[in-house]
DNA sequence: CCAAAAGTGTTGTTACTACACCCATGC
DNA sequence: GCATGGGTGTAGTAACAACACTTTTGG
């Protein structure tokens, strides 16, 4: 009975970023099972019997952050024969966009995890470098169009802190005066009455997501980046 | 040795579309094994001990329509445990934009293909009406921004017939005096001296993609579709 | 000479960029 | 009162959508 064809292993990594308010990061573990022991790789694993991809994705991510509810899209699905020495596996590669300040640091010490900044990211292990590289591309296309990268900020942020979430991502400069102009013309930021002065006598307004417009704009096509990074 | 997990099947199954001037269609099989025999189906196939994702795609677009070199792009993977009835199989979805006048007519008898109207897609087995939904709007999303529409059509075509093509992805009327321009200006395109008589007394000229911009510029996100569309 | 499709011109509007300045406040 | 980031204002430009007309040519 079935097909009678080879079977391999299938799993599923994640590229999980997150932002600590300066930097773009990366969270990565230590790989605990040969091969490649003790060297730094994305948190993958197995997918499960009665497990669909999706289901795998937000099990593995909730095993290593702790967090449910995290903006997770699938990237890309690879499968060359050898891209895993032990056995055949193709992979199933989706990203996570976390507030960093949700993630339960306590798992880092289960996992040997640790965030790395996007530019000091070490040495991965099998096509691991490739699916990072393809997430940071995903990342910055998407951002382009859509309104994602506040999934990496608290519930409450500024928007020069959004602001410096897009320079990171484009890893560019961006006019302030322009900025502040599309984001509030979105629609999408409800003003709050606090502010944050951490970062300066005046202080700036302390934003909320308008998750409702969120939702209903989030196909249409938004343009915060100036066409001339792109 | 090995990781001692349950291995799965790994398919991979391909949404091919092709414009044939009038209409935008879809290149569908008869299923010639069971479960589900006679039934129509995308044309898939289980990846090959040496073969990775990509060039599973590539064979099976080649046993289909003996084609070589078509668009082709991965679209997403499924998973889910109960998709195939027989066995697990997890399925890499990938899209391919032909030439529907390149296709060789010869395989429509060995596989039973047919095509079909995008309006007209007879009941599809497992999970592929889901792929044929997302295969479609992914087209409408490249489409919007960048030039691959270009590959439906045979290497000299007119603007009216480019149009037309538009009009058919997105299923509304495009202003022909602005798509035009757009187009023109873009520079894409190649005038040939040569005129279409077929649709008019008057004749439209002939046009070739200009391959060397079309790689430069995939990227640039171009705006073919009025925003009012999207 | 006329029908029918191909192609050109124009205009108002919107969205964007590139600028310079004022504002609030803790020290 | 002044330094420091936060926020507002403006003007020129480019891209776009909405619109009407002229051109070509086989019959």
């Amino acid at each position: 009975m079935g097909y009678n064809q080879t079977a391999v292993l299938v799993a599923v990594d994640c590229i999980v970023f997150g932002y600590d308010g300066e930097q773009l990061k990366l969270l990565l573990i230590k790989r605990a099972i040969e091969p490649e022991k003790d060297r730094w790789s994305l948190m993958g694993g197995f997918i499960g019997d009665d497990e669909n991809l999706d289901g795998a994705a937000k099990r593995i991510l909730l095993q290593l952050t702790g967090l449910h509810d995290v903006y997770l899209e699938q990237l890309h699905a690879y499968g060359t024969p050898d891209r895993d020495p032990i056995e055949r596996t193709v992979s199933v590669a989706y990203f996570a966009l976390i507030d960093i300040n949700k993630y339960s640091k306590q798992l880092n010490d289960q996992y040997h995890a640790e965030w790395f900044k996007l530019k000091e990211v070490p040495d991965l292990i099998f096509d691991h470098p490739k699916m990072v590289k393809a997430a940071m591309d995903k990342i910055r296309y998407q951002a382009a169009l859509h309104p994602i990268l506040f999934e990496l900020l608290p519930k409450k942020f500024t928007i020069p802190q959004l602001q410096a979430l897009y320079e990171q991502v484009y890893d560019s400069p961006i006019d302030n005066r322009n900025f502040i102009r599309k984001i509030t013309a979105s629609g999408l930021l409800i003003k709050q009455a606090e502010k944050d002065k951490s970062n300066s006598r005046r202080g700036a307004f302390y934003f909320k997501l308008d998750r409702q417009k969120h939702r209903s704009q989030f196909q249409s096509f938004l343009n915060f980046i100036p066409k001339s990074i792109k």
